[in-house]
DNA sequence: ACCTCCCTTGAAAGCGATTACATACATGAA
DNA sequence: TTCATGTATGTAATCGCTTTCAAGGGAGGT
């Protein structure tokens, strides 16, 4: 590889002319310009980005983290964050971390080390991973999360729930079950609150908290009908704390003799592919994924580049209905 | 931020050994030792990447380029890829690239600049890329897709798909209609070997190329099935290039009152999610997405590193039964 | 003709590390 | 005691680039 020396020397000038013509052209003559710019094509010349990043504060590279599970979730989360950083001339580094052995310590590591600038999380539902005090002072931006005192981005998910509970109302559902995630309890909260809310009676017996990740959720949705059959207690709708979770319902209600809708509504949340692709296709909560992922690599990237930020960003969910419900 | 320097002088040593102290500890006294390290934990030090890096000629960072798709099948790999980059020491930028306008200059760049080591490009069935004669002499590895003269880790597609056809034969199917992708020749060109090698009439009619990304992927499906339906030449299964198209068909052929897998047997390809997650589940071919991604950073590692590498590596494939079919 | 001022360019310091080479000291063999 | 050897450490060059400071030279003003 050639350096910015074979330039100086190829085009005869010196190398902090070399440096200028790719940094601040305007300063140098269109002559020498043409020169520098020949040489360089000529010996094939990139900039080192090492020797670059050695003499800037800046990377020009931040950490997106997702969860080690396979979700088009947070897919669209790295695709957002991605598009945005790319624009902003920085680069995306894929973190990646074990849901329920998280070491957020190698990531600060990189940040420390100057690999990286900042880090955004994107947490989903864990509430497993305890603070780190090397994570003070590095930019960090989570999305559904809160994690110490950096920004964040979240959905009013409170609001997504009572949206859909209403809407199975007004259809004329009004015995109303609920599979939602061990560790995450703000669904679980608003839905209760907005059944009560709304009249209804609260039945423990119609609701079950399941994993939320890997093949335990198919098995929680096959769990929860099963429950439910076996106690005689049918609901005529459910809402489910995810897609997947909605998909696993619907596919064990219909083995089991049951139609969707017509006997058991199903809702779902986060609208991913599986939404669209399953019969029926469900009805569910969409959230601005790639909008939060762009909104999160903003926040982070302007803190790291020194700029006041927002301490956090609400974003509103929209009801995609379709035939589950 | 803390340097050498300031170590150095903390533990009144020269910069030479704190450095030997975290890259050649064996050579440096117990003692001395002790007083660096308590020095680094004392300022907070962390070695300086770029500075690192600048004086070696390997970055530890590898690029894993896959298509701007929500896919499951792209994040396997991408897994695969990075849990056996992190034991070797690397990290993973994550690049991403428009299906259809694809530009791998930014990416060549990166490594150019020495940003990153090379690059895995996981390219499913995307012909559509033209060769970048800046591509030469970079480091790179190839999924599902032979580029220039790189190593490139790939499935036995042709006798996936004839085993796929053997099974449907031998569960007595015999009007067998097959859904591939506009850009993928391989598969429909093995559907039609192993139909005729197995003494059954290959029918036109039955067969249609579909879109293979996004939201076109549903509309291929319902295309198909709509003109089945049409031309009153009703398959008694159907062999779909990917579980998306499968996933398609079957809800399509549900809604226009055929029974899956009674009437119709439908078969997916590449067993993601969405396989197990559909009722009634597909009946599909798994490719070992993770250990290809693990094989393909382990060529482009060590190739990185200086060694021989296969010029290619490949998989076989094992069919996932389900209810489809 | 002389003095400013601007435009261009070069020289050199410095970013934070690694490493070849040199040096100092202790140890054991002769 | 003397010398060779080995161990521990320091000195300084170097990686490739950015940036400050200085300087050369032409243009314009007086």
């Amino acid at each position: 590889m050639s350096s910015i020396k074979d330039v100086a020397r190829e085009a005869q000038v010196s190398i902090a002319t070399v440096s200028r013509v790719f940094n601040n052209p305007g300063v140098v003559s269109d002559q020498t310009k043409t020169r520098v710019y020949s040489a360089a094509e000529k010996l094939k010349y990139t900039p080192n980005f090492s020797a670059k990043t050695m003499r800037k504060s800046i990377v020009g590279t931040i950490i997106v983290m997702i969860p080690d599970i396979s979700n088009t979730f947070f897919i669209d989360i790295v695709h957002g964050a991605q598009d945005y950083a790319e624009m902003r001339g920085y680069n995306i580094l894929m973190g990646r971390f074990d849901i329920l052995h998280f070491d957020l310590r190698k990531y600060v590591e990189l940040v420390k080390s100057k690999a990286a600038d900042g880090i955004v999380m994107a947490l989903g539902h864990n509430r497993h991973f305890a603070s780190v005090a090397e994570a003070k002072n590095i930019p960090i931006v989570t999305i559904e999360e809160k994690f110490m005192e950096n920004p964040y981005i979240y959905v009013d998910n409170s609001e997504a729930i009572n949206k859909i509970v209403e809407y199975l109302i007004s259809k004329g559902r009004t015995r109303i079950g609920f599979l939602g995630f061990k560790s995450e309890k703000e669904r679980l909260f608003a839905f209760k609150n907005s059944i009560t809310k709304n009249g209804l009676e609260y039945d423990e017996e119609l609701v079950k908290k399941g994993d939320e990740f890997g093949e335990a959720v198919y098995t929680s949705a096959r769990e929860y009908v099963e429950t439910i059959l076996k106690n005689g207690k049918i609901p005529d709708a459910v809402v489910c704390a995810s897609d997947v979770l909605a998909a696993g319902v619907i596919k064990w209600l219909i083995k089991n003799g049951l139609r969707v809708p017509q006997d058991v509504a199903v809702t779902g949340f986060d609208n991913i592919e599986v939404a669209e692709l399953v019969h029926p296709g469900i009805t569910t909560v969409e959230q601005p994924r790639e909008i939060m992922g762009r909104e999160a690599a903003r926040l982070l990237i302007n803190k790291i580049e020194g700029q006041e930020v927002a301490k956090k960003i609400g974003f509103r969910t929209r009801i995609v209905i379709r035939d589950s419900a």
